[in-house]
DNA sequence: GTCTATAGACTGATAGAC
DNA sequence: GTCTATCAGTCTATAGAC
């Protein structure tokens, strides 16, 4: 299988660059030096920037939420159980957290590239958004399952700022480390998924300050 | 002063354009068609992009920040009074979240870039950083201050998530919006803002998740 | 203070040899 | 499948007329 070494490569060098610096902002050119290849390769292989981002979230998006989906499938037997707040944001977390903190760089990398490039705009992004929106359903209706106080509006803002802060915590882990001079890494798995969990349960279990003028649906 | 009418323009056009598609994916050209001028000019008037951009925060975000720190010196009364969590909440949020429904245009363009460059990376975003470095300190202490159960380490994660959050949501408005049919606008500021204030008050109240290894200091 | 013109490098993408 | 060479276009930045 020495005949993919050159995509493989590729396919790793434009992980760590896009993920360090954005999509706008990694160049092909870069990729190809980072890859030791040169863009014809690139054309070859993927055909366009757009789509060998595409390919970066093929290789490996489908591992994470696959995950998702199995554990949360599990927990909900089918209908029969309503898992806990606590549980369902630890399954939603774990997946992607624990790969932040890998030992194979390969998941490191995608797993900055998930979060940064949910923060950006742009074409490229919203075709690469669809691949997580039967993930957000589910877990949208496994919360509310959790929460029957909230509404559906409050589980929506809930959900969106529980992305907000698992994607600035993603992409750039070195972000907090630096802040604190050392005292709290992002990068360790274990630290963050306990850190984000009990913080999201408190945030999601708050009472619903619903305005005066919008009543439950 | 139609001296500077060109210029007010070019800040305008760069103002969108950015909050819009990010730092690197805006080019000068672009700034200049919007603004009907041309690359000269923003060379005349800021000497380079990334001078552009640090304009941009200069003409703005010293007036959020004051605002902020304003109001958090009334709350504390020099060190008399702890002000509840939720007041530091709001104290923080409500500067920001309430531009990005202002009725003056430049506010939520504004508003908006200060979200996205946040999530950005790069040394033109570390060029902006510095000037929120005070800011968080402040609101760091006052919320140790209102949580005296939490470690630093705590504190500093929580931090983290609110800002992570924070930008998310002030970074695209729309995003909400579509995602949910229009049932959560999160350019209507009170809305933003109750909302964002009941789940950080839940997230930062929750009791500590500390990792048995990490006693407090 | 604003313009045209242009420099010099880089962009994504392609053709065609091997 | 990988390469060199090159396309046409864009990029930031600058020089110099007015």
């Amino acid at each position: 299988m020495t005949q993919t070494a050159t995509k493989n490569r590729i396919l790793d060098a434009a992980e760590t660059l896009i993920a360090r610096d954005g999509y706008a902002a990694t160049s092909l050119r870069a990729i190809t030096m980072e890859a030791e290849a040169n863009v014809a390769a690139i054309h070859y292989h993927f055909g366009s920037k757009q789509a060998l981002l595409e390919a970066l979230f093929d290789r490996r998006v489908g591992s994470v939420n696959d995950e998702r989906l199995r554990r949360l499938d599990e927990a909900e037997q089918e209908g029969d159980r309503v898992p806990p707040l606590e549980e369902v944001l630890r399954i939603f977390l774990e997946p992607a957290l624990c790969r932040l903190g890998s030992e194979d760089p390969g998941w490191t990398r995608f797993t900055q590239l998930m979060g940064r490039i949910q923060s950006e705009s742009g074409e490229h992004v919203q075709a690469i958004h669809h691949v997580f929106s039967r993930i957000r359903e589910r877990f949208v209706a496994a919360l509310h399952r959790s929460l029957p106080d909230l509404s559906a509006a409050d589980i929506a803002w809930r959900m969106h700022f529980l992305i907000g802060s698992m994607c600035f915590l993603m992409s750039d882990p070195c972000r907090l480390s630096v802040m604190t001079e050392g005292r709290c890494d992002a990068s360790d798995p274990e630290q963050a998924l306990t850190q984000l969990v009990a913080f999201m349960r408190g945030g999601f279990a708050s009472p619903a300050a619903s305005l005066e003028t919008e009543p439950h649906s």
